[in-house]
DNA sequence: CAAATCTGATTAAGCGCTTAATCAGACTAT
DNA sequence: ATAGTCTGATTAAGCGCTTAATCAGATTTG
């Protein structure tokens, strides 16, 4: 296979130098405008691809971002990945991506071997507890608003808001919400915002599964059929996976969803959707985020770039959330347990453990 | 901040030349044993960090690989994602991402993308119909054994074996396989194995949910329960989507998993183990994918490298998925519905419709 | 002891691109 | 007519690294 030509093949071919090629190519130098057309086509005819390694090494840009995550297994990660590929792609960058497999250390690491790389700037989607300030090299943070370093996230309070308004004007006065651990920004704003937007009025309690898992062991049992019992006639999950978790657990108990009891997640995930039934939560706007975010990264690596589109130009650090109403909620009617502390039901209808999950 | 340093700064400071430097920490040249020490010490004391972008431009590769996939978005990506960076790291080697967003004329765009960008190689997850020999570097593909050009992957035919198997030895005859759409080789293999593992005796038959949303709608019922009814005990999801998809409409119809049917998925996604009932499903060694696939990368790429370990000489084609039998499965002792075509359920038990989901 | 060999280092060229500096010629302006 | 401007191109250096070729000196060899 022939290698692949290079600027001073395009130079030798038409008698020039190629300096003037690489102008003409780039747009930059003073190059006659026939001169520029006979290159550009002569450059197509012999099909040839600029190395990106040597504009590299010659203009110290790589023209890629590195992007790194908590948590390459977390499953919002596909759309974040997507998104940002495309932000990037679009803005002519390329995609590296770091794992630090849930680890602060590994992190670190990762973020260091993507700048060692040649990564002009990083995306970050933080572990709790990291440390932005250590890194030397353009970052873009995505977590939360309230976090401080944060460039630009999902507005999660605002989310929460949604949710808690959304729960409030079906008619819910009792409401649970189920969080997974207590040391995590985004959860806590989402918490915040649910509550908030519930109002004063209503009763609200927060369930902890990582407390109760780590009481009953791993994929227990919530006792949500219990709260139900004590009239909490909605769940506000501050996730999909809860979400699904607890409809499952209602459904198992007998418990119709949304005839008997609300249950909403948060992030729509992809399966919200399909599952029965369907899920009421709340969305990301990924794309803006990722483009935000790779426009605040480009800003700080080439400050003298074509200003980016007046829509950008906002560039608010809290992106607004969207309420999708489906299925999983509707006003507490008819409600099984109408009554408080109702323990006398038929044990058909509220099966006890049977089949709890223990691989 | 001080620009990084050099191979000539480390020479500078030593008083040897460059080459020196080079040939000392790549260990190539002839370099004596004390300078060579000193050349690391050195290096290190002053944070020497190697040009990817110069060694790059020199040896005319980058030490990146380009990952591509069908789908960005899709659940498994994680894993991938993952698995295959790690394997990545450990032989050296950056991964950039690529997606083709599902089509396949993106696909071939992306793919030039990124070896424009350099990559040495492309590790290709592709969507069906790609016409692999058009690429014009190395690449391994990862598909299913099935496919010509199929470079490694899970034996999914195997899987579905022991699915088939797992359900046969429970008891169940009759036995339905949820796909989503014929044109699927990963699908048509795992159905394959599925059917062939459960043998011939049982009565099998295939949904394909396509075919289903395409007259009813997306995310409309799919029947199963109407299946039930006619001595369905099993429902076989190609996918764990689709078999959570079968529990929720299942448990809404008032059928318990697994004490009235079982269900079983495919992938061991990262909820399977945390939704109830906890899935029963059929995982692949993504892990051993990945350094298959990229050890055969690396041999196209560099043929003369350090030979691989011995496991990896063997390398396989289809490397064996694994049975992860959960609580979504059991014998189909307790049907509700024991004997076939009882169309006179309690309604209340088989409520109909109620709560589809429609945004 | 001269010739051959080895060792440990240096020189120099080159990878493909960018870009500042330079330059020749043509065109204004005085 | 001569100095000053513009235009359209060229020259040349350099980005950081690798590597083949070279070389000086020490060590072996017949």
């Amino acid at each position: 296979m022939a290698p692949r030509p290079n600027l001073s093949d395009i130079a030798r071919a038409l008698g020039v130098s190629s300096a003037t090629v690489s102008n003409a190519l780039s747009g930059k130098g003073r190059v006659s405008a026939q001169l520029s057309r006979q290159i550009a086509e002569k450059a197509k005819e012999l099909g040839y691809v600029p190395s990106l390694a040597g504009r590299a090494l010659s203009t110290g840009r790589s023209h890629v971002l590195g992007l790194v995550l908590a948590d390459i297994g977390h499953p919002l990660f596909p759309q974040f990945a997507q998104a940002i590929e495309q932000a990037a792609t679009r803005a002519g960058y390329g995609v590296l991506i770091g794992d630090s497999r849930g680890d602060v250390k590994t992190q670190t690491a990762a973020i260091d071997q993507l700048i060692e790389r040649g990564a002009d700037g990083i995306i970050l989607v933080p572990r709790h507890g990291t440390r932005i300030a250590e890194i030397n090299s353009p970052v873009a943070v995505i977590d939360t608003p309230s976090t401080p370093g944060n460039t630009v996230s999902a507005d999660h309070w605002q989310g929460g808001r949604l949710i808690g308004a959304h729960l409030r004007d079906l008619g819910h006065t009792r409401l649970a919400i189920i969080g997974l651990h207590q040391d995590s920004n985004v959860q806590a704003d989402r918490i915040g915002g649910i509550r908030t937007g519930f109002g004063p009025e209503g009763s609200v309690r927060t369930l902890w599964i990582d407390a109760l898992e780590a009481a009953a062991g791993p994929g227990c049992e919530l006792g949500l059929a219990e709260l139900v019992r004590h009239g909490y006639t909605a769940f506000a999950a501050v996730s999909d996976i809860h979400a699904l978790r607890a409809v499952s657990e209602l459904q198992r108990s007998g418990l119709s969803v949304p005839a008997h009891v609300t249950v909403t997640g948060f992030d729509d995930l992809h399966w919200a959707r399909s599952i029965s039934p369907a899920l009421t939560t709340v969305r990301m706007d990924m794309e803006r985020i990722a483009r935000l975010a790779v426009a605040d990264l480009l800003l700080q690596i080439e400050p003298d770039r074509i200003a980016p589109p007046v829509d950008e130009a906002a560039r608010p650090q809290a992106v607004p959330m969207e309420l999708i109403v489906r299925s999983s909620s509707a006003s507490p009617h008819g409600n099984l347990f109408p009554s408080q502390d109702n323990n006398n039901t038929d044990p058909d209808t509220l099966p006890s453990r049977e089949g709890t999950n223990n691989a």
